[in-house]
DNA sequence: TAGCTGACTTTTGGTTTCCTAAGTCAGCCG
DNA sequence: CGGCTGACTTAGGAAACCAAAAGTCAGCTA
């Protein structure tokens, strides 16, 4: 542990994968955005009033998700209504949903209030709720106190 | 699902666990800081050197999540060296790691540079790679793709 | 006791982010 | 064709955030 301590300080953010996903997803707005799109939501309107953010925010930030390819712009058309454009989450953007859990079920547990969670997050097959858990490839759940940290192969001198 | 959508409106972020979650953890240098204490980070000048961060900055943020109850200051003392202060994760900063590594798998895999992830997450009692995944209360692995969400009793009307 | 070091705080000034309010534009509806 | 609605964009200003540089302070160490 104390190699790769020393070694740290070589990369710092720059080759660091939590780092880049920050970049992508690390403000407030983003992350709720996707939580919308998560739930369903599709359009551009809703998605600024549920996430409570002004027009020209949720137009930024949609575009910018867009850009970095976690959502998917496509027209579409209800009956009687014109043309539209909806987002969807794309599969690079789905992958984030265990994060997305992962934050919800923290908060559930650290930052709840007293009416309990407001959603419930259900497997759809067999409707038993889902969480995020740690797993090791051994197969054993992993509490967060068993972790351990060690350098990778970005890490290492070539 | 409609009438989730329908109801979603009365709730917006006052009551979501993810909004309460992104509102302690939403920026990128906390984010980052949390990151430094998982990987063994102690010390004020290594949380900012590391993360690429200011010391005011560091200072702030520091402060703030040692107030919001994620990271714990303590006196200790190195031998041959003065008392300082170190940080530390508390339980409640424990339990966000999961969501710490589910978004560096998601950068792993969709944000990754040539050289490979620069960190390895093992299981201090087998050795074996840890990852995040969702599952639910049945036993089953969950893609993404096939979760479902429902109002929860913080939703329902009382 | 003078110096040094780690851990901050303060100050300054620039950049980013956000909101409000108002304007634009396209297409269905009457 | 004229109004309306959904989906934005533009303009303007307040607030938050950030880095750099300098200052503070406490407690070893010489």
């Amino acid at each position: 542990m104390t190699d790769l301590l020393a070694q740290r300080d070589s990369w710092q953010n720059s080759n660091c994968s939590i780092a880049r996903a920050v970049e992508v997803v690390g403000n407030r707005s983003t992350l709720l955005l996707l939580r919308e799109a998560s739930f369903g939501t599709r359009r551009f309107d809703d998605f600024a009033r549920r996430v409570g953010i002004s027009e020209p925010v949720a137009a930024a930030r949609l575009k910018q998700l867009v850009a970095d390819g976690l959502l998917e712009r496509r027209p579409y058309r209800e009956p009687g209504q014109r043309t539209r454009d909806e987002y969807q989450l794309t599969r690079k953007g789905q992958e984030l949903l265990p994060a997305l859990t992962a934050l919800r079920q923290w908060g559930d547990a650290w930052a709840a209030d007293d009416a309990g969670p407001s959603v419930r997050v259900e497997h759809q097959d067999c409707g038993a709720a889902v969480h995020a858990r740690l797993r090791c490839d051994a197969g054993h759940d992993v509490p967060p106190a068993e972790i351990d940290v060690r350098p990778g192969p970005g890490l290492l001198p070539a």
